[in-house]
DNA sequence: GTGGGATGGGCAA
DNA sequence: TGCCCCTCCCACA
């Protein structure tokens, strides 16, 4: 379930059971078997996500850079770890619990100017507190892109995806083709706000829930099926290389 | 039992 | 735009 909540919320669930502590790193999978034994012993000093992206910084200075992608996944525990299950990358153990990461995008060591030169390329993030609009709005603005399009776009905001996309979309009332200029600065600023909101309940409960617990979307994954709100059947296409879904008769 | 698609993104062309 | 990465899950048999 690799959105923005999902890896805000695994740094923190890690931060609880790793932080602070020397840890035991490897990699039973064997493809980060060097990387491992680099960072084998040493403590973990914090682990920050931005966007999509989880940053562990490391005593000697070093980051694991993790991204999930669509198919990473991480599990984790109080205790001891397991016997790995499937094809595990990466796996920590403190004296508190273990982490193990499977079938990330990326898992690689960066120094501080790797680092930053990956927040360089990313949007504000409506995870992070202190993070704010203005330059995601300069953007769309200014921009012919479909708003659709856009909200996919890390370099404009960081940590939305696609079932956020399409459940966003429809909570406003704007239908996904809206070029970016043409969405009010209003319709912006209460794009974001839901944005942080949605994201925050989601980092809380690990679930991406936009409707209503069992029924939990709107429009996404509902082709063909009638809208919640008007009855009208939810039609999808593809834009920005991703299906996205919208309601016709809620969304213009 | 199994095949296709999936909540991403980098890259070649 | 399409391919690849390379894992999990669910719809369908």
């Amino acid at each position: 379930m690799p959105e923005g909540h999902t890896v805000h919320r695994a740094a923190r669930l890690q931060r609880e059971l790793l932080a602070g502590s020397a840890l035991a790193v490897d990699s039973p999978q064997g493809r980060f078997a060097e990387e491992a034994a680099l960072l084998d012993g040493q403590r973990l000093e914090s682990i920050e996500a931005y966007g999509k992206h989880l940053f562990y910084a490391f005593e000697s200075g070093v980051y694991l850079h993790v991204h999930l992608g669509l198919f990473g996944k991480f599990r984790m525990g109080a205790g001891r770890a397991p016997e790995p299950r499937g094809a595990v990358r990466v796996r920590f153990q403190s004296e508190r619990g273990w982490v193990t990461l499977s079938g990330p995008t990326a898992c690689e060591i960066l120094d501080a100017s790797g680092r930053r030169s990956i927040l360089a390329r990313i949007g504000p993030d409506p995870l992070r507190p202190t993070d704010r609009p203005a330059r995601a709005f300069a953007r769309i603005a200014k921009s012919s892109t479909p708003i659709g399009a856009l909200l996919m776009d890390q370099s404009v905001i960081a940590g939305i995806g696609n079932v956020y996309r399409a459940e966003l979309l429809f909570r406003a009332g704007i239908a996904p083709q809206v070029p970016g200029r043409a969405v009010p600065r209003t319709a912006l600023l209460e794009l974001w706000r839901d944005a942080r909101a949605l994201l925050r309940a989601g980092e809380r409960t690990g679930r991406i829930v936009t409707f209503r617990p069992r029924e939990r979307h709107y429009v996404y994954n509902r082709t063909g099926k009638p809208c919640r709100t008007c009855a009208t059947p939810i039609v999808s296409a593809t834009m920005a290389a991703r299906t996205v879904y919208w309601c016709p008769g809620c969304q213009h």
